[in-house]
DNA sequence: CCACGATCTGACCGATCGGTCAGCACCTGA
DNA sequence: TCAGGTGCTGACCGATCGGTCAGATCGTGG
């Protein structure tokens, strides 16, 4: 074997992509990435240090477009938060509906490690900026049904094109919401 | 020890209940249920006849649940079938909320096994209800937006009282899926 | 021609998993 | 009193997990 193609970083990418959104985080193992892509289970580990690094590099790009977002949500406030929160979010959702899928599953888990917890904060901020800034427990629950639910379907309807996918969830979730409070 | 009670039975499902909820059920293993009751993993397996046994005990009240509403939908059509789809979901959803919760973070995967089709073919048609009976690719986003969301929310806010968090959502719901169609 | 770094392998590690099994302690009814 | 069933234990099983390590195999520059 022992082909010189530096290229099996990328493909185990690849692999492992494709596993995680089949069986998840936790019920993919090391062999199987390995056995996707031709190589022992050890190359694997030479390329990355260990399995949550895949994850990590995998979904890098959605968290920093994630935190682009925030930045730009949080010198809003009101309608204007929530309405830039739903087209951002949306637009967000549809771009990487395919690293959602691939998390979908264990997100709730995941987010639990101390790892990802400048995902949940972002989030919490995020469902902050749909509920037009309102502290109440209400007001909160529209939101939360928004965000799960526009990321389910971005990872139900993976085959759509993202300019039919996209304006649908737009239109459902600012109905969900509701008229502007007060 | 060896009491003479056995009440461990019902122990052993409290505790996996709230294991399952915080850990995920590929997350907790026998041995961290057993510890939690405070017996053997083997005194587990005396009780049950494997891991998943436990899981589908603990579920069954809604699975029934969920049987009874699919086969009241069936009969209904249009927007009378929509109405009651997301009365019923909800009520559904809120009472089980606790079920939802020790599940959601590896319901899609579970699903996909053989043994929990019926669930799968169940939230189908209750998709199909909320859709207004339509076939459109488009009319099925906003019903599954609405499903995924409400059981996130259901999970999430555990500890509202269902006759705050009911009515919330059958507000959202029958908000994210719009007027009935033509 | 040779040394070297990059790439990759197979063998191996300790830990943990779900599950089995022989047998012990206890209660109950004959 | 004792046979038998219930409830449970600790020891153990094979499989699999994530991860390590010494070394084989290559292309390449000196």
């Amino acid at each position: 074997m022992a082909r010189p193609t530096p290229e099996t970083h990328t493909e185990i990418l690849a692999a492992a992509a494709r596993r995680f959104s089949i069986t998840g985080f936790k019920g993919t193992s090391l062999q199987d990435i390995a056995r996707e892509v031709g190589c022992s289970k050890a190359a694997v580990l030479y390329h990355f240090a260990n399995k949550e690094a895949i994850l990590t590099e995998l979904i890098a790009p959605a968290i920093s477009a994630l935190e682009t977002l925030d930045a730009r949500l949080a010198s809003l406030t009101g309608d204007a938060a929530r309405s830039a929160a739903i087209t951002g979010f949306v637009e967000l959702a549809v771009r990487f509906r395919r690293e959602i899928s691939l998390l979908r599953s264990e997100l709730p888990e995941l987010l639990q490690q101390p790892a990802f917890e400048p995902i949940q904060r972002r989030t919490e901020r995020l469902l902050d900026a749909l509920a037009g800034r309102s502290e109440l427990p209400a007001d909160r629950i529209a939101p939360l049904v928004v965000c799960a639910g526009v990321a389910a379907a971005c990872a139900e309807f993976g085959e759509l094109p993202d300019d039919e996918l996209g304006p649908a969830l737009v239109t459902v979730a600012t109905r969900a919401l509701g008229h502007p409070v007060h």
